[in-house]
RNA sequence: GGCCUCGUGGCGGAGUGGUCACGCAGAGGACUGCAAAUCCUUGCACCCCGGUUCGAUUCCGGGCGAGGCCUCCA
């Protein structure tokens, strides 16, 4: 099974091949814990997730490692702490929790290492210590900073070079800097700040920058050279580039060999942002729609486009599955054979993850199903929740998602089981009423040849 | 200014050098006590202008238009 990826150091698709089939490596780069994540902060852990089981399948999940990592240390988290007076360890373990439960709904799995960048202050200045060591930091007034002009080939990701970012007018030269361009890897910290967001080093006491952080931590957990490093669009500059050069001059050789990033999310055709004041966050849009259909949204465009978040997107996304819930419901009482995923839904993800080519696949697929006769529901329920599987969907009990809370269903089930009766009676008028009275609540009925079933619409 | 995307039917969104995306919505039909679900059928789609070609939505050039990144925003 060939996988290609769009590798943004190339510039275009590539064949994909681990160094070493029996441990593929992958790192996501994770949130700053400390308010709610946007469902744009959503894109990449889901993109990502199904990269994570489609490399699972095709080497087996023992032999896949995914690090996401957690940023716990970080100035807005500091800021959240001063203003509202918690310690900064409640403030990161709240949004952490938040967080991680927020990409649980939308069917993220687990990664294989969930690092801190606390826990890792140790490995970053064990990386500072060697690029100074090396010539490619120095100590200024404010802590250390990366000496970009001593990467010969600093900005081969973003194709950016030096001199263009010197031309930019967004550089500021700070009193210690040697080079406009240099950047951040150690903060001394500043009077008055916490405790907690600062540590002792040969450098005086500080905290890490951002950059450093994702390098000690994917050195850490995956090893020096990582397979497919992967992130949102505007991390590819500065971050991802600042990741390569301190990893890539600390240790002689490639950080990542494949780098993945995915486009970004609009709301109603606008860039999310405060000033226009359209933030959607995860944990506001779940309690108006399920996890399911919104990672279905998700997918719905390939990951490096942009997508467009709208209300449409999310009606269309529910009605997609409803479909596909009732296709795997008509064949609820056969036993689902064990098959692998079918090969057109593979082909498109083993294809730079081509989730909407795939979920065409499985419409096809619900489309066939329908159509098939008993006989062959063991089979197509089977390919049916492989491809699920794959994608992240259709894992529940179809009765469930279209009956929702238990304790209405039994209610509506008992006036199903009254309607059934009058109509068994042909007593078409009361039988009417009932559907009315259960239609004005959002119940549709399903009459068929063995007896009544409903779902919520 | 530099770097980089993208322009597909009512909408979303893949893809391809030459009969099919797929989905949602719509229309017609079958089925049904009536419905729903389901199936079938259906809709002059590929920004504009050149070029290459027997043939371009797909390749090349130009134009127009939209968007992203350019020191800490996924």
């Amino acid at each position: 099974m060939d996988i290609r990826l769009y590798n943004t150091l190339a510039r275009e698709k590539q064949y994909f091949s681990p160094e070493n089939p029996q441990r593929v490596t992958m790192y996501v780069c994770g949130p700053t814990v400390y308010s709610y994540a946007h469902i744009g902060n959503a894109r990449p852990p889901v993109a990502f997730d199904v990269l994570f089981r489609l490399l699972r399948h095709a080497y087996g999940a023992e032999h896949v490692v995914y690090a996401a990592n957690i940023t716990d240390v970080d100035d807005k988290i500091i800021a959240a702490a001063a203003e509202t007076g918690r310690p900064i360890g409640e403030i990161t373990a709240l949004y952490e929790r938040v967080y991680r439960e927020d990409i649980g709904a939308l069917g993220v799995l687990e990664p294989t290492f969930r690092p801190h960048a606390t826990e890792h202050v140790g490995g970053m200045l064990e990386i500072i210590g060697a690029l100074i060591e090396k010539g490619h930091a120095y100590q200024g007034q404010n802590g250390v900073l990366f000496h970009v002009p001593s990467m010969s080939d600093y900005g081969k990701l973003s194709g950016r070079n030096r001199d263009d970012m010197v031309a930019g007018a967004r550089v500021e030269v700070d009193g210690g800097k040697r080079d406009p361009a240099d950047f951040a890897l150690w903060k001394a910290a500043k009077p008055g700040e916490p405790k907690e967001a600062r540590w002792a080093s040969p450098y005086g006491e500080g905290r890490p920058g951002w950059h450093i952080e994702c390098s000690a931590m994917a050195k850490a957990v995956l090893g020096e050279t990582i397979d497919i490093h992967a992130g949102g669009l505007d991390l590819i500059f500065p971050h991802h580039e600042n990741e390569i050069a301190q990893s890539e001059c600390a240790h002689g050789k490639p950080m990542a060999r494949y780098w993945l990033h995915n486009g970004f999310l609009d709301i109603d055709s606008e860039k999310m942002s405060k000033s226009i004041g359209n933030v959607k966050l995860i944990h506001d849009l779940l309690k108006v729609y399920d996890g399911e259909t919104m990672r279905l949204a998700l997918m719905s465009a390939h990951y490096r486009g942009p997508l467009d978040w709208t209300e449409a997107l999310l009606t269309e996304s529910k009605a997609r599955l409803d479909r596909l819930y009732n296709a795997l419901r008509r064949m609820k009482d056969a036993e689902a054979d064990e098959v692998e995923p079918p090969e057109a839904v593979l082909a498109a993800l083993c294809d730079d993850l081509n989730t909407p080519l795939a979920l065409s696949h499985v419409s096809e697929l619900a489309t066939e199903a329908n159509k098939s006769s008993e006989r062959d529901w063991p089979r197509m329920k089977g390919e049916l929740l492989a491809a699920g599987r794959l994608l992240g969907i259709l894992q529940r009990d179809p009765d469930d998602w279209a009956r929702g809370d238990a304790g209405e269903a039994q209610r509506i089930d008992g006036l199903v089981a009254a309607r059934v009766a009058a109509r068994k009676a042909k007593d078409f008028a009361e039988a009417d009423r009932i559907r009315k009275e259960l239609a004005a609540e959002g119940v549709e009925i399903m009459d068929g040849p063995d007896g009544s079933t409903w779902r919520k619409v």
